[in-house]
DNA sequence: GATGAATGAGGATTCATTCAT
DNA sequence: GATGAATGAATCCTCATTCAT
C-alpha cells in the first residue's frame, strides 16, 4: 500500500532525512515516530502512507543511506587503473563521505550493531554489492590481498575507516590528506598480499 | 543510596547477568526492567536497591562488562617478553574473549555505538585503562608501531578483531588458530613500524 | 502542543469535570491518571492531549474553577448600588456557589492547602482577579472596610463562608435564608468600619 | 501491636516529626514511608513497630499536633476573668501557636481539606475538646455569642486566625501586638453578641 | 526491638498505530 | 493524499508493607 510514486512534495525523502537526523542525535531511542513526522513536517498519520511500519522506515533508511554510500564510494572508480589505486580512490571516498555524513556513519554503526541487522540480513543495498564488494571480490580473486575469508575483508577494513571517521568527528581534529593516506595505508598494509 | 556491599544473594549480579543476555538477543529495545527483573529472578521493585535508573543500570553494566575484558585481554601479559608477543598475547585474548563472550560482545558494539558513549565518555573501565591502554602507549612510545595518533590505534585494532569474532559468531565457522594469527598478522603487518 | 481549540467533542472539559470529582471524592490521592480517563469516557493517553503532565491538569483545573467561581461571584453586582448590597451580593453568591458546587469546593481547598498553591503562586485566575479582588480594592481604598491589609481580607471572609458551606454540606442541614445573612453578617460585622 | 511504651530512644516522636516536616514541605504526596523513616533516622521497617500503617501515622500524627494545639491555646485560661478576655487569650494562644508552629500549621490545613477529616471524624483530640470547645461551649451558652450554630462557631474563627497566621508566615510580615488584637477585634466584633 | 533488602501492585507517562474527516 | 486526535498496551519507576536476620 505504500507509495514510492509521484512523492512530489518530498515527504518520503523529509521523513527519511528527519529520521537520519533524529537517530544520529539521540539513537533510535529517541526518535519516536511523532518526533520524526514534526521535524520532518509531516503529520504523523502520513509517515504510514510512505512506510508499513516504524521497522519498515529504518529497514528502507538502511537501504537508503548504503544507496547513498555505495554511489560516493564508487565515484570516480576506473577499472583500467592499478588495483591499489582503486582501493586506495575507494578507502579515500569511503572515509570523505563519514566525514560529511557524520549522521550516516552514526545511524550506520547503530544499525549494524542492533538487532536489525541479525533479524534482517538480506535487507541490504543492491548498489552496495555490485559497486562495492564485487571489486573486493575483484581483488581476491585477482590475489591483490592476503588469503583471507572475503567475507572478513569487508568489515576490517570497514572497522579502521571508521575509527578514523568518528574519531575526526568527535576530536574536532582534521585529518590532512597525508594522514587519510597513512591510516589507508594501515589497512593496505594489513590486509595486502604479504 | 544503592548497596554495592553484601549482595550476598547475588542480585546485583543477576541482573546484570540477565540485562547483559537480553540485551545481545533483543537490543537495548528489548530489554524492559520487567523483563529483566523475570530473567534475573527478583522483584521489578528489586532492580532499584542496586541501580537508580535503567540509564546507571547500563551505565554500570558496560563498566562491569569492560572490567571483565580488562581482565581476560591482559591475562597472562609478561612485561619480560618482546613485545610484539605481548601484543600477540592480547589479541589473541581479546578475539577470544568475544567468541566465548557473545554477549559481552554484542552489548559493548551496541553501547559504544549509542548515545550513551558519546553522552557519558568519563563513564569507563579504570583497568581498562591500566591494563590495555597502557600497553599500547608503551609500545607508541618505544616506537612499536607506526606513527598514528594513539587514540585512533585502539578503535582500529578492535575493529578488525571484533569484525573477525563477530563473523566467526554469525557464521557458525571456528577460525584455526592459524587463522586467528593470520587475522591478527592483518593488524599487526597494519600498524607496526614499517 | 496541547490543543484547547476545537475540542468540539469536549474531551478537555470532560478529563477537568472528571478530576474534579474525583478529588473532591478521594483526594489528590484518589485521582490516578487511569481512573481520570476512565471517568471521563477517554484513553489514558488521551488526557496527554490536552495536559502536558498531571501536575499541568491540577494547575489548569484550579484555574478553570476559580474562573467559574469569579463568573458566579459577580452575577448581579451592580456599581451603583450601595457597598454593602454589592457586598453582601457577592458574599451571597460566594456561598451559593460553594453548596452548589460541593466538588469545587472541596477541591478549592485541597488545592489552597497544598504545596501547589505555594509552588505556583503566579498560577491565579485573572477573572478573579478582575472581579473579585477589585472590588474588595475598592471597599478598602473608599473606607467601608476596617483599617486591615488588603491581603488579610479576603483569606478572612472565605474562611467563614467556607466554613458555613462545609458545615451545610456535612452536616445535610439547610440554611435558611436568613441564616445565610446572620452568617455574612458575622463576616460584615467584623470587617466593616466601624 | 503497636508500642507506645518504653520508647526510650524517642523514635516514634521522632517518626511523628519528621511526617509533620515532610508534609509541611513536600505535602501528603512528598512523604513517603522511606523518606520519613531516612529523615527520622530510622529504619523502614521500625515504623511499624510505632504505627500499623502510614493511615494510622497520619491520625495518630492528627491528634498529636491537636493536643499540643489545645495545650498551647488553654495556656493561661483563667475560668475567673471576664469571657472576653479568656476569648482574647485564646485567639493570642492560637495565632502564636500557628506563628511558631508552622509545620503543625500546614500540616492541620492539609489535613483537615483533606478526605482524612471526612473519613475518620471521630479520630480528635480529646483535649482539644476539653479545654477549647469547651470555652466555646459556654460562650454560646451564656449568651456571650450571637444566636449562631455553636458547630459553625469554631472553624469559623479558625479561618480568620489561619488566614492571619498563614499571611505573616508567607509574606515576611511581623505582625504588632496591636495588628494581632486587631485581627481578633475582627473576629470578636462578629460573633460576640450584638 | 531494629534493620533494610525485597516485594509487586499501582501510578504517571510514552508511543506506534489507526481512522474519521 | 494528508491530517492529527484518539487509542491503550507497554514502559519506567515508586512506595507501602513484609520478614528473615
Amino acid at each position: 500500500m505504500n507509495v514510492q510514486l509521484d512523492d512530489t512534495s518530498g515527504k518520503r525523502v523529509a521523513v527519511l532525512n528527519s529520521t537520519l537526523a533524529l537517530i544520529k542525535e539521540h539513537g533510535f531511542h529517541g526518535a519516536p515516530m511523532s518526533l520524526i513526522a514534526k521535524h520532518a513536517g509531516v503529520a504523523a498519520g502520513t509517515i504510514y502512507h510512505y512506510f508499513d511500519s516504524k521497522e519498515t522506515l529504518i529497514l528502507e533508511l538502511y537501504v537508503h543511506v548504503k544507496d547513498k554510500l555505495a554511489l560516493a564510494i564508487s565515484a570516480g572508480d576506473d577499472a583500467e587503473k592499478p588495483y591499489k589505486d582503486r582501493f586506495f580512490n575507494l578507502m579515500i571516498n569511503q572515509f570523505n563521505f563519514y566525514v560529511e555524513n557524520e549522521d550516516s556513519l552514526f545511524f550506520l554503526e547503530q544499525y549494524m550493531s542492533s538487532p536489525f541487522a541479525k533479524n534482517f540480513p538480506e535487507c541490504d543495498s543492491q548498489l552496495f554489492a555490485d559497486k562495492v564488494i564485487t571489486l573486493f571480490q575483484y581483488g581476491i580473486e585477482n590475489a591483490h590481498f592476503r588469503n583471507i575469508d572475503s567475507r572478513l575483508l569487508a568489515p576490517t577494513i570497514k572497522g579502521t575507516l571508521v575509527a578514523a571517521a568518528t574519531f575526526q568527528l568527535s576530536e574536532q581534529i582534521v585529518f590532512s590528506k597525508e594522514d587519510i593516506l597513512e591510516v589507508i595505508s594501515i589497512i593496505w598494509d594489513g590486509v595486502k598480499r604479504q
